[in-house]
DNA sequence: GCCCTTCTTTGGACCGTTCCAGAACTTGCG
DNA sequence: CGCAAGTTCTGGAACGGTCCAAAGAAGGGC
């Protein structure tokens, strides 16, 4: 006979399926008796639950589904672990669905998850597409987390203050007596916010007009071209800041290649305290985006928002802080 | 009103329940008409099939769960990009989830797995747990990819020929005109299997007193201690075959740490291909482990074995191949 | 116009749970 | 001992689909 169901256990325990449901679910009326008998015959038959049958009467599925953009980005795993944490105290499943990998394939992820009435959706990152997040969110308690768009009415964005990190790294860069800063920029909400904090505090230190931008595009490549384009210019900037790690390792290879030593020559800051940061031979100083606290704050505002599925969206930061490594340093020629 | 169900499209669309599960499955017997007031009704209502009342009936999920041990790890993002492809093919979901997250939590995946009643179960990579996908595999078709244990009966193991492989990268070295050649190992069968084809190799051509092996634990700090204590022997190799691209950073920091320059001072192989080896600020010479040629197969093996759960379990083992980059040259005092 | 065959369409059973109303026990107490 | 008030337990109706046997409609041939 194939898998056992509620009523094979209850025959054996000789009650009533009924009654095996109330046991199964903890239920405090049960006398110990029957409930070790219950037990015993779930054990003996191996019986697992049906999530399908469960969820199809009790109108939930205890699951939420994590929709990533891409599974090469490595910050988003510690959201992840942020997530899952509070999600799992909670009775949640998580399910991943890296949109990357589907999207070549056409498949429309959220509506995977809205076929499978996912209680929750939480969208880690930017999206490569907003138009179905839109709709999913019309039926889904959703959070935006790790990104800042799209914005969309009753969806909680929560991530790092992008504004603050900027600031932060540009700081640290200043602080160091640090005169001629570049920027290189990455496209999206997340790469405006930090260019623009990173020029305004440019600005209030009087440093407007050192102040350089290089646009990259997120990626390794991007930011060698910028760097490569940044220190060929005649007034060659003494310490860049990277959008991110990728940017970050990106520019210091154009540094070294071009002969110039980090950070002796050239100081190089990153975003995110990605792993790719940590390793012992790159060490790259950056900011860490607090992942793990937005992946819980996310976590809870999706709790809540199940809860409570018409409360006004809010904006969520989580504070970012420096990690000076090793790829920092005051200028040679320090004014 | 909530969701609508298929009644409520049939009502819309005025017909039988039983036709909008005929028109929405594809059936060939419909008339046009009938099939695009369906549709109509469909559109109009943003009606979605629930999938548990779907799975419930159909007794199949459609869906295949896939176990990961830690989505640090970078390699296999390319596996499961084979796999989507093919799975998506025959109409199968995907859903991921990771081991590392949820061993904390105490948290059994695959017996959430088996609640769900997902069609099949991909186990990749080594897992925490090898007990726990015994019991699974009893009931769910099993495919381990990308790791050559836990041997199960009625499980198929597929991977990348690590024998193969190990041989590739130590012929390499050896190729270049290295004789003192060091291996850095790591814990595990994959990590057994390519030490005893360095070893083998080595010996093949007459190198085993030169053959040295050191024990790491495939982290990049493992690495780097490792490389510390061989490059501190008396006799110092100039090639070091690692059994990992993270352990052959770690490797890296502690050479160029030492004073040397690589790949002038001494040549450095990985092994995996991940997108570590190819930042250009590393630019390891590795051997590609042939992820999506590995995750191609599997999803292969598991849509045969779903239809055939009986079959005798196999191993499959797709050819891996060099990628020389820059961390490999002659010796700088060749014989 | 009638009967037979071939297309279409439909009602109802079923998948494996939960949940609720009420049945069947226990107790406690007058 | 009888009865009210708890406790425990149970049958049956959902939940939202699929699938099958059979009903109904449409043609075709005489």
């Amino acid at each position: 006979m194939s898998t056992p169901t509620i009523r094979d256990v209850a025959e054996r325990a000789g009650v009533s399926k009924s009654l095996v449901s109330l046991v199964l679910r903890g239920s405090a009326g049960v006398r110990p008796q029957k409930r070790e008998a219950v037990l015993a015959a779930v054990e003996a038959l191996g019986y697992r639950p049906n999530a399908a049958a469960r969820s199809l009467s009790e109108r939930r599925t205890h699951t939420v589904g994590v929709l990533l953009n891409d599974l090469r980005n490595p910050w988003f795993v510690e959201l992840l672990d942020g997530l899952n944490g509070l999600l799992y105290d909670s009775g949640m499943h998580v399910l991943l669905a890296d949109g990357h990998l589907n999207r070549r394939l056409g498949e429309d992820l959220t509506r995977t998850f809205t076929e499978l009435r996912v209680d929750g959706l939480i969208a880690v990152g930017t999206l490569q597409d907003p138009e179905a997040l839109r709709t999913a969110a019309g039926r889904i308690p959703t959070v935006v987390a790790g990104a800042r768009e799209p914005v969309l009415p009753g969806v909680d964005i929560v991530a790092n203050d992008d504004e603050r990190g900027a600031r932060l790294a540009t700081e640290h860069l200043i602080g160091l007596g640090h005169r001629h800063i570049a920027h290189i920029a990455g496209q999206g909400a997340v790469g405006e916010l930090r260019r623009r904090s990173f020029e305004a505090t440019m600005r209030e230190h009087g440093l407007a007009d050192t102040a350089v931008v290089e646009q990259g595009d997120l990626t390794e490549e991007g930011g060698y071209r910028a760097a490569v384009r940044l220190l060929s210019r005649p007034q060659r900037p003494t310490a860049v800041f990277a959008v991110n790690d990728m940017t970050c390792v990106g520019a210091l290879s154009a540094a070294e290649e071009s002969g110039l030593r980090v950070p002796r020559d050239l100081s190089l800051v990153g975003y995110d305290n990605t792993y790719v940061s940590r390793l012992r031979h790159l060490w790259l100083t950056t900011v860490d985006n607090a992942g793990h606290d937005v992946g819980r704050r996310a976590a809870q505002r999706l709790l809540d928002r199940i809860d409570e599925p018409d409360r006004p969206a809010e904006v969520d930061l989580a504070t970012p802080s420096l990690e000076a490594r090793g790829t920092t340093a005051p200028p040679r020629t320090a004014t």
